[in-house]
DNA sequence: CGCATACTTGACGTCATTCAAACCGTGTGG
DNA sequence: CCACACGGTTTGAATGACGTCAAGTATGCG
């Protein structure tokens, strides 16, 4: 476990994580308390049953948060990217797991030390509030997905998702991406099956939205097909 | 569209809600912002889109917050359960719809106002950071309900656990309880049919675990079949 | 090179949806 | 009071989408 004292002058989500509504003296206190932590692909943060999950902030790179079920399927619940905030504030212990998708670099703090945070500074709980309110959104918007949705739409539907959010721009959509996610992550995170997602993401191909490039890589060819299949 | 001066002396939430972090007297400015309103079944306290999406707590009474999809179909995302907390804090405009799914009383408050109150009253603000971490668990755990579990199980462990936040006890679930909602608000909060919903609700009644009383009327029989049957 | 992991493809089975019809409790008007 | 309409619900039969099982094909790593 890499950990290191934490160096906020080049940290690229300084302008957009939670902390960058402290005061140069807040921040400093926070600094103390925090480490970073490089995580590589697989590794996990915390277990669902921790006791002492740390908060963290993501600073680069792309985290899962899964749950597994009784019959020990994952189920992927949300997805973490930069900026994003993960630890359970106010449960006694964590309610889900959460695994690194790429190598990524992360700026952790003991639960106790945030909360006191917390506690002494007001514009980091607004921050996070809205932070909170926007994963609600992000997990509702899945939920709304794998609700209704045919197994196409919702491959077509996290692609589009993907694209969007590969191009930091945020006003247009990516060309090309590389998913974070193998098949059955993908799957797992849709409530489908490896197979269907393969199959799916064939009949997609087939259709002019997308070319596959290697195992991963996306190529979107035609953006407004893509998005007609996804629902809108 | 009922409203009066507001009354905490009496209200049932008082020791939960998100207001009772509050001292006397910021409670006090609170209520000189706040209106109270009743809707009966079926209204809308607002809807996806509006601007002026009020913020409320809810006093009594049950709503849900639904998405209506491209092809027009409703898809339930939550249900507000008293104490609960309703509004979009920092978006711009409501992205879902709020309905009464019985008569229900709210504490309401313009946006402005309850944003003003976020800035000013800190322990507001992590009373609501709270909450709204719960409602991701909650979101989260229907999420995980619809993504993998069968027609069966997804109703199961919707009926497990309306048997047990009707209850207020919490400690233990309730031997009898009336559905808030109709079999089609099942079938949209589970990701299913009218009909199939119906069908498995025959199912699980033929296995011993429930005994259906009326349109809406459930008897648990068998607490622990049908934990069993929600996959634990 | 050989094995492991990820992915693709095909044949078949199953479960939920779809379409259709009947049922029931309630309110309305004749 | 009864006939009727209406919303919510139940039930049945047929279809189809996705899952399961089982091979088979890359791609990468020791």
């Amino acid at each position: 476990m890499a950990t290191v004292q934490l160096g906020c002058e080049d940290c690229p989500v300084r302008e957009t994580a939670a902390c960058a509504v402290l005061t140069p003296e807040e921040r400093e206190a926070m600094v103390a308390a925090g480490r970073t932590r490089v995580l590589k692909r697989g590794e996990m943060l915390f277990a669902a049953g921790d006791e002492e999950a740390a908060c963290a902030t993501l600073v680069s790179g792309a985290l899962k948060v899964s749950a597994i079920d009784a019959d020990g399927n994952e189920q992927i619940l949300a997805l973490v990217h930069p900026a994003g905030f993960i630890g359970e504030l106010f449960a006694p212990f964590a309610h889900h797991d959460v695994v690194a998708l790429t190598e990524s670099r992360l700026c952790t703090f003991a639960r106790r030390d945030f909360e006191a945070a917390i506690e002494s500074y007001p514009a980091l709980t607004r921050a996070l509030l809205r932070r909170s309110q926007e994963d609600l959104l992000a997990t509702r918007g899945l939920l709304e997905l794998t609700g209704h949705a045919s197994a196409e739409t919702r491959l077509a539907a996290l692609l589009h998702d993907f694209s969007r959010s590969a191009s930091q721009s945020s006003c247009h959509a990516a060309a090309h991406f590389e998913l974070p996610l193998t098949r059955g992550e993908i799957a797992n995170m849709l409530g489908l099956t490896i197979e269907t997602v393969s199959r799916k993401l064939g009949d997609i191909e087939a259709s002019g939205a997308i070319k596959r490039t290697g195992k991963r890589g996306i190529d979107v060819l035609d953006p407004a097909l893509l998005a007609d299949l996804s629902g809108r």
